[in-house]
DNA sequence: GCGTTATAATTGTCAGACATTTAAAAGTCT
DNA sequence: AGACTTTTAAATGTCTGACAATTATAACGC
């Protein structure tokens, strides 16, 4: 249970922010005060505080005045937050392609409806320009992958709800490395660009039916091409 | 843009190791020779793995053979940090209720297709015991708010896909702050424990579809008691 | 009144020391 | 030879004290 010094005390302080003990732009002690009250040195809260802003609970200003300020976590930097670890939970521990897939389609179908029904002119435009992007010739398999996390994500920030996206923006891209995996053909890409299209389709006559059916095919399809090249790898390797 | 040199430097092993040029439990270099390396002071490189040491990118083991490991991300670290964002987020940005519930019922009910498929007895019997707790007299609202949390998370566990879990961990515990807002009567605990078991009893038929209907029908009076909440200090407040 | 210059507070960095922990190596006994 | 104990060395954890860099405020001069 004897933890460092310096992560007792950031946890010490880290829940003083989470209980709303430490409001947002407060700020904290100086660090010799801090050094002081905790009675260490210097160099361990530092550390501590370190931790802290690794998180984003706090920012840090230097010069008179300045100090360590509880920190509004913005969306953005939940969303950065939320991309990192979702990458890394999927590179490091073997997640198949299956379960990955399935889930972000699973979040993905959970937004379409509400997609369908806020969605507003610009989000279809930025659906629009993707699916004219993926059908340029010459386009590399990971610009490919990388306009198609931008389709999807268009289409998760249609739902108009900022704690979907944020939610799901993790597993999107989440799931680019792997996907980048995967070779597109002619033929696949012309496939998949005929589901988004049905998709921006059906999303601009707001018929949430039609979006979760290309949903469920675009799904079907994409566990097939990661099935392809898993068994492609399989037989070489034999 | 010259930010911190401790902020720099971990930045560089951060990418290191998304990277995968850091591959999982691989040893860095000392901190003495990380000193060396970068040109800087021991403590400025202390700083640095006490940022990813935050963030659970490395561990640190003291002693002879010790030092910092390149840390493989367990589900439990990544549902932890999941959980700090969320709440966070939903804390300090006034995310109304009504956003934060249409969220978080959403992707319930993106997992409940799978739970109905999936589901254990074990999973069904962890519902029913929460059930039960939630029928207990004299229980506090915020120990029937956590039993409500559990029954959830027993609820998505049942869909067996754990990125699910994992994404689904924070927007469902992120809620429980702003449930504890609401102060449950007899008569809305037993509409909750009813549908409550309406949804135990569809899963256990393997009935998705009923399941689905129970929560809707759960979201939907969830958020009534909220807006009642909101009115009721509105009034008061006028 | 306005621009300029101290001033003081605070974080950022460094150097060196010592404490603590830990695994491996060396030594000792049976 | 094998099991137990002691030593050792490498590493992190912590402390102290110093100085540099930054910056809002206050004091000053015009």
């Amino acid at each position: 249970m004897t933890s460092d010094l310096s992560a007792q005390i950031a946890k010490a302080i880290r829940d003083a922010i989470i209980e709303g003990r430490l409001i947002v732009d407060e700020r904290l002690p100086s660090e010799a005060e801090l050094a002081d009250q905790f009675d260490v040195s210097r160099s361990t809260v530092r550390e501590a505080l370190k931790r802290l802003a690794a998180q984003s609970l706090i920012r840090t200003q230097r010069g008179a005045f300045g100090g360590a300020f509880v920190n509004r976590l913005s969306y953005p930097d939940a969303y950065a937050q939320q991309i990192t670890t979702s990458t890394l939970l999927l590179s490091m521990n073997e997640v198949s392609f299956d379960v990955a897939c399935e889930a972000r389609f699973a979040m993905e179908r959970a937004c379409a409806p509400f997609a369908a029904q806020r969605r507003q002119a610009d989000h279809l435009a930025a659906m629009r320009a993707e699916i004219t992007r993926q059908g340029a010739k010459g386009l590399t398999d990971e610009a490919f992958c990388a306009s198609d996390v931008a389709f999807h994500r268009a289409l998760v920030d249609a739902a108009g709800n900022p704690v979907l996206s944020y939610q799901l923006a993790g597993a999107v891209e989440a799931m680019q490395p792997l996907m980048n995996m995967i070779t597109f053909t002619a033929r696949n890409r012309a496939r998949i660009i005929g589901l988004h299209t049905d998709i921006a389709d059906a999303l601009e006559a707001r018929d949430a039916a039609a979006v979760d059916r290309a949903l469920v095919e675009l799904a079907a399809y994409t566990e097939t091409l990661g099935h392809d090249v898993l068994a492609a790898r399989a037989t070489k390797e034999a």
